[in-house]
DNA sequence: CTCCTAACCGAACGGTGTTAGGTTATCTAA
DNA sequence: TTAGATAACCTAACACCGTTCGGTTAGGAG
């Protein structure tokens, strides 16, 4: 081989997302990608065959570390949980990318092969597979909801500007650390409620 | 007056929303949003600050018509449920704009005052003002997650290619209008459930 | 030592959002 | 009636973007 290449698909992929996480989904493009990886932009155009395609096996990077094992216990309860937990935790770690999700998540391999999965559990736990659809779609919006309109993405800067403007507002979620324990515990409040109410309706 | 306007802020907004319903979000630029109202790109400039605030202008429109009356009659569970179908069908009628809004929903004026009524309404009925936050938060991630991560909007295209590959996944819901329906009744599955799942915890 | 070839670079293309400065048409004041 | 003011629009350009084409270069293979 001619030469030792310094870039690689994974190293551009690692480096995409470094950059996504600390300047947002905008501050992404192909000159500073290749710039911080010592290269120029056309460079990288030898391993990746475009910046879409790149944003997409980022996302899937992303997508590919939800867990659905636990719905091989059979609780499809646990299952649903479990899932929706490990789901939201992959999204909230990279929240910047979020909105790149936002075109046509179910267009992934990685998110079907998932739902897939937690189809299955359900279907096997006594659903049926319509409701099983409905299931594993409402699970998705809970946690795409969650992903995205978060307060601590949103709130975090000019806290003053709220203040006074919205009475019936906490104003106590202006601050950052309290707005991501709060996040937290309505996620986890949504899910609660949602796996309690669908008991409501049928089996185990 | 110098000459009699051709253009003004609502014309433009009004076609930039055509544009982007027509062509999404990508599909929008700011010359051909100008030569579609006949006219160069800078000429808009006159009139928008910026093509970022043009768009969250909007979006404001559009979350302008979400109705949260449901909550003046005391009752939270009418309350939220209808307003949440409001906000529902506000959001799928422009679902191209969604990706947009996940760029940080709660900044948005529009979007905070009737969270504001919301958690007003929440708190009336008994709810803590913890909870009222939660709740609405619950809410949020509801309807935004429906709005965006949609089977019609995602699946439309080269159906034959899940085929197969997705045993336990309904293929029925490859048929847009198939997808469309399915959407509706799992949002309404999902609302349900969120509803009564809060109901077995306390008040009213 | 030569050739091959993969890895990277320089320069360009067409597109983007945005701005500075100039033109034009109408309304107001003298 | 005419001169000036000015809002509305345009021309041209800037800096950046994703992407491609045609080189250059450095190492391993014969």
């Amino acid at each position: 081989m001619p030469r030792s290449p310094i870039l690689s698909a994974s190293r551009i992929r690692t480096a995409a997302l470094h950059i996504i996480d600390r300047d947002g989904l905008d501050g992404l493009s192909m000159r500073k990608l290749a710039s911080e990886l010592g290269v120029q932009a056309a460079s990288l155009y030898g391993h990746v065959s475009t910046k879409d395609d790149l944003l997409h096996e980022v996302a899937a990077g992303i997508l590919e570390q939800v867990d659905v094992s636990g719905f091989e216990g059979g609780d499809w309860r646990h299952g649903l949980r479990s899932c929706a937990r490990s789901y939201r935790a992959a999204l909230a770690a990279h929240p910047n990318i979020v909105p790149f999700l936002a075109y046509g998540p179910a267009h992934r391999e990685a998110s079907l092969r998932r739902l897939d999965v937690v189809h299955g559990g359900l279907v096997a736990a006594g659903w049926s597979r319509r409701e099983a659809t409905m299931i594993a779609a409402s699970l998705m919006y809970l946690v795409f909801g969650a992903a995205l309109s978060s307060f601590s993405s949103g709130f975090s800067e000019d806290q003053t500007f709220y203040r006074d403007r919205y009475p019936n507002l906490d104003k106590a979620h202006l601050l950052p650390s309290v707005a991501r324990e709060l996040d937290h515990d309505s996620f986890e409040l949504a899910l609660e409620a949602f796996v309690t109410g669908l008991g409501a309706r049928v089996p185990g």
